[in-house]
DNA sequence: CGAAGGTCTGTAACTAAGTCACCGAGACCG
DNA sequence: CGGTCTCGGTGACTTAGTTACAGACCTTCG
């Protein structure tokens, strides 16, 4: 389940650190991996250290009391789980569960040592306050998506981000609705509309996009 | 506008401090004040220091193109502006903007200073990463209820909170769906329902709280 | 193969929330 | 006193979410 090796090439964004944090990295720190599904943190479940993802994805979600859920953030390989250890280094108990998207593996570093990083290294303060910064800065438009934005626009714009370069998505409607924190019914009827105005395809479990430009546009509040 | 005088009594949360990082804030710190209604930080407008606010409140708000506003949290004497601090420190443009509800007064830690105390204390590092992990957490739950929680129950949760121990919450319409980010139109009706079941009565900027259980119930998910 | 059960999607009727357009009452000020 | 501005009221309408089904499709297993 973890081994000592190098990981460094794997980690573009942690290059700029000098060569004695490095060291101590290299040294302290253990690799992890885990398979699909697993819940990385959730409430009650803190997390016992500093993860840095090397491969796969994790996602972050909430789930409501009626058990409605809604997508906060996805950690990427290259990022940093911030948010989630502040939450560890501070005392408040965190509502919101990890899940590994895909099989992950990571460096994982112990509170103490990620303790003593911030107080000797410059550079490594500097990528930590700035994962902090990006999620925070996310966390802030996710509300004001939520709030204001129109669940057609926010769908388009989700399916856009999911589908990345592919041309399609796999996902349920359900699925598609615990993104946005909607509800199944409501993207069923606007994948529907988006299907006949000739946007997109639906079949079971899968959406295949073959208008990109007219989801863009409305995606780009159109 | 500044000066260095001792202010340390009006800040309890950092009294566990070690002497000589206490002397190095004295040191080196300004007491700044400002008066109601500045913009302490905004879209553009990244703040220069950290703040510990000895006097007054910041309420931080969104606002969204189209002009409707929602309040994401408030930063109360005696807490840091952490977040805004985190984004100050990363890369990232911010969107939400603070503004000073009353006359404030505050400790100001330049960015330098900041970075020294971090590096040097450990219960400095605490404190902050305390007071990030509580914002972050109170921002999940914003989330949550913008999401899936009903606007009647919203709406009596925010009039207690502003309440506090007052009998009245002196606020328009219009600032009370700033604060949940809804609609004006939406927060008179519920005001009105609520006023004909003789929870509260309502004149021109006044919600005048008349059966407090009543309002408590309902904002426990009744 | 074919029945059984689970998962996924469709539909209709309804409620809740937000939008639009307009109005009138009250406060404020010269 | 009259004009202007802010605040709140109202009704018609659209959008989003809820409830309660039904039916289609997929997998599994006798």
């Amino acid at each position: 389940m973890s081994s000592k090796q190098d990981w460094t090439d794997s980690f573009p964004p942690l290059r700029q650190l000098p060569e004695e944090v490095f060291a101590q990295l290299r040294e302290a720190s253990l690799i992890v991996e885990l398979p699909e599904g697993s819940r990385i943190f959730g409430p009650g479940q803190a997390p016992e250290s500093f993860l840095l993802l090397l491969d796969g994805t994790i996602r972050v979600q909430q789930t409501s009391e009626s058990g409605r859920e809604i997508v906060l953030y996805r950690v990427q390989a290259g990022e940093s789980c911030a948010l989630t250890t502040a939450c560890l280094m501070g005392y408040e108990e965190y509502q919101a569960e990890g899940i590994a998207e895909s099989r992950i593996r990571a460096v994982a570093i112990p509170r103490a040592l990620f303790d003593r990083l911030i107080a000797t290294s410059r550079e490594f303060r500097q990528f930590v306050f700035t994962a902090f910064s990006r999620r925070v800065t996310n966390l802030f438009r996710v509300i004001e998506e939520v709030a204001f934005e129109r669940i057609d626009v926010r769908l388009a714009q989700k399916l856009l981000e999911l589908a990345g370069a592919k041309p399609q998505v796999v996902a349920t409607h359900q699925d598609l609705a615990n993104e946005l924190g909607s509800a199944r019914e409501v993207i069923s009827r606007q994948l529907n509309e988006f299907a006949r105005r000739g946007w997109l395809r639906v079949a079971r479990g899968i959406v295949e996009i073959t208008d990109r430009p007219a989801l863009a546009r409305l995606a780009q509040h159109g």
